[in-house]
DNA sequence: TTGTAAGCGTTATCAG
DNA sequence: CTGATAACGCTTACAA
């Protein structure tokens, strides 16, 4: 691979002279400029990276932290963040971590003189005081709620106010007991959306005890098995509300195989809106979460903090969960709601567009946005 | 950030040694050696990767380029990938291109310096040439069929076989005229999937013309379009091979609306196996690819060429492709096929096992494998 | 506008 | 077993 020197010999130049063409090109008279830029090609130059980070203390890349690589929530948001930092020129550098705090920190540690900033997604409370300590000294932006930290950036999902208005949307259609199959103990996005279902019940006037909850983890198998839990339950709810799409379908195919009609029998609302529930039968009521934007906007927030490698400044964002009415709830359809053809998915190289629906604001009621 | 000069100033020791401490450590005695380790710890030590990596010419990181980042099948691969590479200690750089040739190169130029080897997924055969230059200097793995290149190590999905396969088995089934909702013209795994369509085809003796051929671009939009062409093909075919599951899942949605019954009077056959396919009305028969797996073999294949810096041979793997029948094909249920629960997904912190569903094997005949 | 030279933080080589 | 010291490839004062 030639070198920075290479380039200089053969173009008859200085290697300052070179540099300066990679870097501030105003300071280099045109005509050796283009001279340099010729031979550059021809001898397939380009600055090596590590070389210039190490003077410059810039890498020009930055790091994602998430808790799994598992499912359309974080591959999404990845997406999002590739997006952006394609457009900002950053490389993207991505870590999961699958166990305890110990991990998330040796991964930081590995991660540590690769990157400008991090992006994190952070599990608990207990890895969250872990990540604080280390923003104090490094650019950090949070995908999490209910950040504490003060050196971090956050972003967040509107988890309280997307489950209260799910919530609220099957009381407005007369629903009076209404279960929910909870996300993880401790994790920050499935309290938030348990939360607001106990707020909208209470809200509503109706019952909110820990009766109705079940427990889950996320997973279509957590929902599939709530399904038992619901259909013996006394007086049985009429209506669930799921911390996730993927619990919602679990829970959506137990019932078919019991044999609970869904509306009619028990009303499903998820929360996420992952692809595919508008191809579900009967297609998911859920909550709509751009996942992608997330990414983006994390993105958005860390890089000028990247760019200064200054700690971030405890700037909070939260992005909007809009209740998007299907059939699963049993609402009457709003007529257009759903364009045919629904959001382009595609793997390889085709060139469909990105259709995105028409999409129902979180006033729960079901009115256009 | 301390250097190591902070940490030997401290221990009393030359940088030499505390370079040997983090690097073999056998070569040191072991009081030095855990003084100052106990140094480093306090300072919070960690060497610059780029320091290290200019001297060594290795990043101890590996780079992932895809066509896209979108959709199930990427976000597999790119979890393998990750799944290996940590357990191999290496970072992993993901990058998208979504256009031409021309970006794919500048992203392989941002790239360079700072990753040990490449993983690519190139979409045609023109992208195809420019890696193959790049891959005699350094160590390239494509996931992609028919790689020519013979200093690039390939990984490929037995799309022919899976397409065969899926559609002997329409054929077995007493279906006379079997569709196709192709992938992306010049999109090589496309290709492959319709020639296994063809094939399997001409050796039941069944026509095989072009008629029954309908664009797609593996986009649920380009499904639910193709819905018409079927619909309105004089002969109706009794059943359709789509070159993927999302522009299934797309055909099943138009086919519901335009009240074809699936199976009964169109049997659909999808192909990738994603999670969601189990969940549908009805569950969708499909070729299973594990995307997974295929991101974990690329980077055992790419690793000893990456820990050498040579390019890599052109060996050469193929993952098998498994028929997976449900109720969309109208085979009869095999007993015992899918145990309830699926596989699990999850989001979060969740502490769900990973069910796998028994599975069918690729002979096209519902025998358990 | 260009060249010279001093690092950036490591590892590798060679003496001791 | 340990210590000097020369790279690695680049950017950036400072000088010309």
């Amino acid at each position: 691979m030639a070198t920075i020197r290479d380039v200089a010999r053969e173009a008859g130049v200085s290697i300052a002279t070179v540099s300066r063409v990679f870097n501030q090109a105003t300071l280099v008279s045109e005509a050796t400029a283009t001279h340099v830029r010729g031979i550059a090609a021809r001898l397939d130059y380009w600055p090596n990276s590590a070389a210039r980070s190490l003077i410059t203390h810039r890498t020009h890349a930055i790091g994602v932290l998430l808790p799994d690589l598992y499912g359309e929530f974080f591959s999404e948001v990845i997406r999002g963040i590739d997006l952006a930092a394609r457009a900002e020129k950053y490389q993207v550098l991505v870590s999961s971590f699958h166990d305890s705090t110990e991990t998330i920190v040796s991964a930081i540690r590995a991660l540590r003189g690769r990157i400008d900033g991090l992006i994190v997604m952070v599990p608990d409370a207990e890895a969250h005081t872990a990540i604080a300590e280390f923003a104090t000294r490094f650019p950090v932006v949070l995908l999490n709620p209910g950040a504490t930290a003060p050196e971090c950036g956050a972003l967040s999902v509107a988890n309280y106010d997307g489950a209260y208005a799910a919530v609220a949307h099957l009381a407005s259609l007369g629903h009076r007991r209404i279960g929910l199959v909870r996300g993880p103990v401790g994790n920050l996005d499935a309290d938030e959306r348990a939360r607001g279902w106990r707020d909208a019940l209470r809200a509503a006037g109706l019952e909110a005890s820990s009766a109705l909850e079940v427990a889950g983890d996320f997973s279509e198998s957590a929902g599939f098995q709530a399904a038992a839990s619901f259909v013996h339950m006394q007086p049985r709810p009429s209506a669930v509300f799921c911390a996730n799409d993927y619990m919602a379908i679990g829970l959506l195919s137990a019932l078919r195989d019991a044999e609970v009609r869904v509306p009619q029998d028990m009303a499903i609302v998820g929360f996420d809106d992952i692809a595919i529930g508008r191809y579900l039968t009967p297609a998911l009521t859920t909550v709509r979460v751009d996942a992608c934007l997330l990414g983006e906007r994390a993105l958005h927030q860390l890089l000028p903090f990247a760019r200064s490698r200054r700690p971030a400044d405890g700037q909070r964002e939260q992005l909007p969960a809009s209740l998007v009415v299907r059939q699963s709830c049993g609402a009457p359809q709003p007529a257009l709601a759903e364009p045919q053809g629904g959001r382009a998915r595609r793997r390889g190289h085709g060139t469909a567009a990105h259709h995105r629906e028409d999409r129902l604001s979180a006033n729960g009621n079901g009115a256009p946005a």
